[in-house]
RNA sequence: GGGAGCAUAGCUCAGCUGGUUCAGAGCAUCUGCCUUACAAGCAGAGGGUCACAGGUUCGAACCCUGUUGCUCCCACCA
């Protein structure tokens, strides 16, 4: 059988993943076995995968496989976010291209719109996901607005209103005028912005005043003292000045202090507002005036509620200006902003501007700068829920991985505020409120729940005439229950969710801690009075190679699924785990998938090698027939060695699982299976060639060797499913459900540390060899004589049969040396000479050696120094003296061979 | 403005309670090899004042202080 010399994946993933599917392998039904359990954090809807998507989901993977073979039952939940405002948008444009506006919809009909939009497109990400070869267990798939979700979702609110913990109100809220509804809080971005200060002058009502403005009155450098009957106010929002109600000043700022009660009139609109005094300025920025806008500023806000100022709304919903800013009505604020400039500088009102940056805020979903707006809006308390939440993370019950991000989450749990619920939009969770029309509401979950609750509060009222709540709720109000509903634990209880819940892991972006993470521990204790998962691990974000985050924007993103196909589902997994140290942002680049794509050759070749080999059915007994040259005496060093060389890094790679040091974890894997059974196991077992014929491998060697691969394949099978899934079935006849992902982790069995020391002593003689043949440019071809010249302890018996096989060299000698050139190397306190047939450099030779001794020396003078200074040997460890009296009668052992040699010369 | 974190080879990172091989890995680089598993490979080599300046200690990449540079989070300074 000829087997192809690369791995071709294409078609082996879709068989595998297929082949997968069919047995029900990534299904999961309770039963006696521990289970291990990840929900997907639900990518929107309307997603397609990038980078970020695969790193994460990559992650999830390798864990819930590792734990599938760890014999748990693993089940992995995947599912979709409706994302209330992003779907809503592309719903929107989408429409708008077909020349719809939402605004001549019914809701009815919008919805309609908007679910064909999701039946259409809401897969996609999921079938991604496939091909990433993501092992979820497809028949839990969820939606966060699926029928038994959305029940879910409104009774939660319900209950919570009932416990007094949601409130309706009219507050100072974030506005997106772009998708003309509130936002919370977390939605908001801030960004460096440069706008323009400018600093505006507002007459005072009475003209007998002057007003002196200049600090350092009189003696300023100007040296003149300006009279003046203005005050100037800092803004740079002048399209707000509309909305203007007083302007206030710190009551201890001296130079404001004649004004105090006194009237100024606001440009534009001339109207005049009382000067009033509030702690909350601040002297020391722009002029120490405030104007005062009840309606578009968080502090204005509070401020007038102080003053008994009212609140003048100048702003519609869409960012343009409202009938009660009387000027530049229907303008855009932003327009608005720009003539308020023109127009006050041609009423001479200006006095100057500059050019000023500071943080705006914007919109996470439509980057619209976000406008404070006062709008009446569903509130939930956080306050007294979020207190286990805090606890949990603080004690350690949730664990956060890396734990950096304790701090983060415990000041924003400490200063949480009220998070505003509701959205104006349609696509979401409809709020269950309801209106008799005449001020009254209720909560309730059918309209004619509602209508009996309505009538206890008005009697006339009439079930056909009130009305729901047009607004819908936040998509994270949905999500925060996602590790709760995934196995509908509020409708059946006692169902699935009391096996699977607490969660074992959850594998987010640190940028969502608040959004999701920290509510889903909170619904967790409010309503299953225990954490949602134990762990957190916290991925980084996926940048480019310089550091920029990938977005579409800067069109520096790699499409995934290209990259699946240029470097295959392995390679590209193994190439996003080799650059995600854990909890840190990686810079990826497609080398690493490159990389990853090597590996995965490299395994199919080494399978290649093994697969070629013919084997005797029996162990072959000594002295048997000629060609026998290979007996399991022979490779019994190479397979005691590999077999310890193996638990040891099994031992190794679950202790860096059980870190989630993922990335480090896939570092040994490569290393194990590369250099360890690739470089140097299967080097030494691999047969001679005779008559260009390979010799037959005994049987005991092919076995052990067919089980060293089948643990690699098991090893690698978290990183690399697919190629390791394919292996696992050519490399020995299958029972059809006798697959590596359902196979047994391997276990760690006691090593032997002496024979992984004595192997490790026996590369650095391979290597100095190599190098030798390296430097005096001799063929690996060509056999060469090594001669053991000195040694304290003896040899392991197998160094010479061994030394034949990997670099061709013999050791003949013992205890003597050859006539003629030879070139020594010390190893540790073994000295041997390897013979040589070429003239001998002795000017360079001496000057190696010279080189040699000088950096030995002065190696042996700073242990000395060390071992002579008593403080070291009082206070220092016993055993770290010992280490350093060895490394000094090493060094002096090495200096008396290197001057012997040089003497000799 | 407040807080957190980072700074180790050209790149990405390890380096766990200060003391094993005068600082490790992978990739990249350089040199020699198409050696019958693999050139997507093999063999070998080079490469670091552990950001800077002080301090503690017998001993510091590691602990302390300061400086510089980067990143992130939080925050209503008009």
């Amino acid at each position: 059988m000829e087997i192809s010399k690369t791995y071709n994946p294409a078609e082996v993933e879709d068989k595998w993943y297929a082949y997968w599917m069919a047995h029900d392998f990534f299904k999961s039904v309770p039963d006696e076995r521990e289970p291990y359990t990840i929900v997907i954090p639900p990518p929107n809807v309307t997603g397609v995968l990038h980078m970020g998507h695969m790193l994460n989901n990559t992650i999830q993977d390798v864990l819930i496989r590792r734990a599938r073979m760890l014999g748990k039952n693993a089940c992995w939940v995947p599912g979709t976010d409706h994302a209330s405002i992003a779907t809503e948008a592309k719903v929107v444009a989408m429409l708008r291209e077909r020349g719809i506006k939402k605004s001549d919809l019914s809701r009815e009909e919008f919805l309609k719109y908007a679910w064909e939009w999701k039946e259409k497109y809401g897969g996609i990400i999921l079938e991604q996901l496939k091909k990433l070869g993501a092992s979820c267990d497809w028949s839990r798939t969820r939606f966060t607005m699926d029928a038994g979700y959305y029940d879910d979702v409104i009774n939660v609110f319900i209950d919570l209103y009932n416990k007094g913990l949601i409130y309706r109100g009219k507050r100072m809220v974030n506005w997106d005028v772009v998708a003309r509804t509130a936002v919370s809080d977390e939605e908001v971005i801030f960004k460096d912005t440069r706008s323009r200060m400018v600093y505006v002058k507002y007459l005072v009502d009475n003209g007998q005043l002057t007003i002196d403005n200049e600090k350092g009155q009189g003696t300023g450098d100007k040296g003149i003292t300006q009279s003046k009957n203005y005050i100037v106010v800092a803004t740079v929002r002048p399209e707000t000045i509309m909305g203007d109600v007083a302007v206030a000043v710190h009551p201890d700022d001296e130079r404001y202090k004649h004004l105090h009660g006194k009237n100024v009139i606001v440009p534009l609109v001339n109207r005049a507002v009382p000067v009033i005094t509030d702690e909350a300025i601040d002297k020391e920025f722009g002029t120490g005036c405030l104007k005062v806008t009840p309606a578009h500023d968080t502090v204005d806000y509070e401020i007038g509620l102080r003053h008994g100022l009212p609140v003048i709304d100048t702003l519609n919903e869409d960012g343009t200006i409202s009938e009660a800013g009387k000027v530049f009505v229907g303008m855009d604020r932003f327009a608005a902003r720009k003539q308020a400039i023109k127009k006050l500088e041609e009423d001479g009102l200006i006095e100057k501007m500059e050019d000023y940056s500071h943080q705006v805020g914007h919109s996470e979903r439509t980057d619209a700068v976000i406008e404070p707006r006062l709008s009446m809006q569903w509130f939930l308390k956080m306050r007294d829920l979020s207190k286990p939440a805090l606890d949990a993370v603080v004690s350690g019950e949730v664990k956060l991985i890396p734990n950096k991000f304790i701090n983060t989450y415990k000041y924003w749990i400490e200063n949480v505020r009220d998070w505003c619920l509701s959205r104006q939009l349609w696509w979401g969770q409809q709020i269950p409120a309801w209106y008799d029309g005449e001020g009254n509401f209720v909560v309730a979950k059918t309209r004619e729940a509602a209508f009996e609750k309505l009538r206890m509060q008005n009697a006339e009222c009439r079930i056909e005439n009130i009305k729901q709540d047009e607004d819908v709720l936040d998509t994270w109000a949905s999500s925060w229950l996602w590790p709760i509903s995934v196995f509908d634990g509020f409708a059946k209880p006692d169902g699935d969710i009391k096996y699977y819940y607490p969660t074992s892991d959850l594998i987010t972006a640190p940028e969502i801690l608040f959004f999701w993470v920290a509510r889903m521990i909170i619904a967790g204790y409010a309503y299953k009075k225990e954490k949602p998962f134990t762990n957190v691990y916290l991925t980084g974000i996926v940048r480019d190679k310089q550091g920029r985050k990938m977005s579409k924007q800067l069109g520096n993103s790699p499409e995934p699924l290209e990259l699946i196909s240029k470097y295959s589902a392995d390679g590209v997994r193994v190439g996003m785990l080799l650059c995600s140290p854990a909890g840190n942002d990686l810079l990826f680049d497609e080398s690493y998938c490159e990389q990853g794509r090597n590996f995965a050759n490299k395994v199919w070749n080494a399978f290649r090698l093994v697969k070629g080999w013919t084997h005797h059915p029996q162990p072959l007994s000594k002295g048997e027939g000629s060609r026998t040259d290979v007996t399991p005496e022979k490779n019994q060093v190479a397979i005691d060695w590999f077999s310890s060389k193996l638990s040891s890094e099994i031992e190794n790679i679950n202790d860096l699982y059980s870190k989630y040091r993922i990335s480090e974890a896939l570092m040994a894997t490569y290393k194990l299976v590369w250099d360890d059974f690739c470089a140097w196991y299967l080097e030494m077992v691999k047969p001679d060639f005779v008559d260009g014929q390979p010799l037959p491998v005994d049987s005991y060697t092919y076995n052990s060797t067919i089980e060293f691969f089948e643990d690699i394949l098991k090893l690698l099978h978290p990183f690399m499913p697919f190629i390791t899934e394919e292996l696992w079935h050519l490399i020995r006849e299958r029972d059809e459900k006798d697959c590596v992902i359902n196979a047994e982790w391997p276990e760690a069995l006691p090593s032997d540390k002496n024979i992984i020391e004595q192997f490790e002593l026996f590369k650095e003689v391979v290597t100095n060899i190599r190098n030798i043949r390296q430097q005096k440019n001799i063929s690996p071809k060509t056999p060469m004589k090594l001669a053991l010249v000195k040694n304290k302890e003896p040899l392991p018996e197998w160094f010479p049969r061994l030394l034949v096989k990997l670099c061709n060299v013999p050791i003949l000698i013992f205890g003597n040396t050859y006539p003629g050139n030879v070139l020594p190397f010390i190893v540790r306190q073994y000295e041997f000479h390897v013979s040589l047939d070429t003239t001998l450099d002795i000017a360079a030779e001496k000057a190696r050696l010279m080189l040699e001794l000088e950096y030995n020396k002065g190696f042996l003078e700073s242990v000395q120094k060390k071992l002579s200074n008593e403080r070291f040997v009082q206070n220092a460890k016993p055993e770290v003296v010992e280490i350093e009296k060895k490394k000094q009668s090493d060094a002096e052992a090495k200096i008396k061979a290197i001057e012997e040699q040089l003497g000799s010369l």
